[in-house]
DNA sequence: GTCTATAGCGCGATAGAC
DNA sequence: GTCTATCGCGCTATAGAC
């Protein structure tokens, strides 16, 4: 039974709350009230809203985006190892952190230039291994097309999971349904590149 | 040139905002400027901010979903129809209100329930259609992979697109890079389920 | 129908006691 | 460090003149 300090309960209610319903319609006294404190020491601690939300956005940030960079841009692994391995940590990833996807396409589509560099620089390295590892298969699809389809296989049904949930797949089948998608998207992948 | 009646106005207005920006971060009075027009009249037409919103939701979601369900449930139309006239037509359509897919999905992800009604009856008709006609192709893919993975490759750059351009794709590459995709999905798909 | 002016209230932030 | 009480701004909504 571990002990929060009340300045990390604070961060995981912001943290929660700010994924959930974004900044705007998140109010600071609902994140001190789900921390079980009080507006006073949000402020005590981290100054004001817009910091506290920063400090959020730069650590999901980091978390999802930093795995792909080093598995893509590395040219000892294989194309079909690449595949694996996104798929194995971004499926584990997402699923213990649900609204992380929403949340961070979200919040670039209105701060666009918030992570320019480790795109960028993700890109730059990537791309010209993938392209090269395509050829090399026989493959005449683009990088940034294999890239947005196994991004796409693996992600959509997380940004899509209120639709799916709407049609009605409850909550078990949901974890079912990705958990037997993870098989599958190698093989998917690997055939649409015949 | 068209003259368009303060109500409609303001409408559109909305429309914009409330697609880039969401609901709490969108202000009556940015609105009524965008419109050319003041806070009194947005609140004459539609009584409040909330009425006016759910007048704009309720359109929107009608235009995407409506897209799917006829195509989809008719049996005369084979998979390979239904994959090209539903690529078809939801790329010209988001091509042209881009910020449609992502709204979509966050409503949804805070009011599960809007519409259920839609989603339910479009799957219960769709689902054992697409399940045998994947059958017929020899497919052992399941109708809600079948139907995950098309949505995924169609939409899934269009919410993903803040993170395309920040890795350096360039607005006009954009147009171009959804344009060359249609081409491709079709094929793509009918590879998957070989 | 359209406007200006303002009521009324919820928000983020802070003062100050303990 | 933690709390209660409160300030002051900016928001939605409305009253009332034209």
């Amino acid at each position: 039974m571990e002990v929060l300090s009340t300045e990390q309960k604070i961060i995981n209610a912001a943290d929660k709350l700010f994924s959930q319903k974004g900044y705007a319609a998140t109010k600071t006294r609902e994140i001190a009230e789900e921390a079980g404190t009080n507006l006073a020491l949000l402020n005590y601690y981290f100054g004001s809203k817009e910091k506290l939300y920063n400090m959020v956005v730069q650590e999901k940030m980091k978390s999802l985006i930093g795995v792909l960079k080093p598995v893509l841009s590395d040219e000892q692994v294989p194309l079909e190892e690449k595949v694996y391995t996104i798929t194995e940590s971004y499926t584990t990833l997402v699923l213990e952190n649900e609204d992380l996807p929403l949340f961070i396409l979200n919040e670039l589509s209105v701060n666009k230039e918030l992570f320019v560099e480790v795109t960028r620089s993700t890109r730059q390295m990537a791309q010209p291994i993938i392209e090269k590892q395509l050829k090399e298969r026989g493959s005449e699809m683009l990088a940034s097309d294999f890239i947005v389809n196994m991004l796409g296989l693996i992600m959509f049904p997380f940004v899509a999971k209120p639709l799916l949930i709407s049609s009605g797949l409850i909550k078990e089948e949901f974890i079912d349904f990705v958990t037997r998608r993870k098989e599958n998207i190698l093989e998917w992948v690997l055939k649409m590149n015949k």
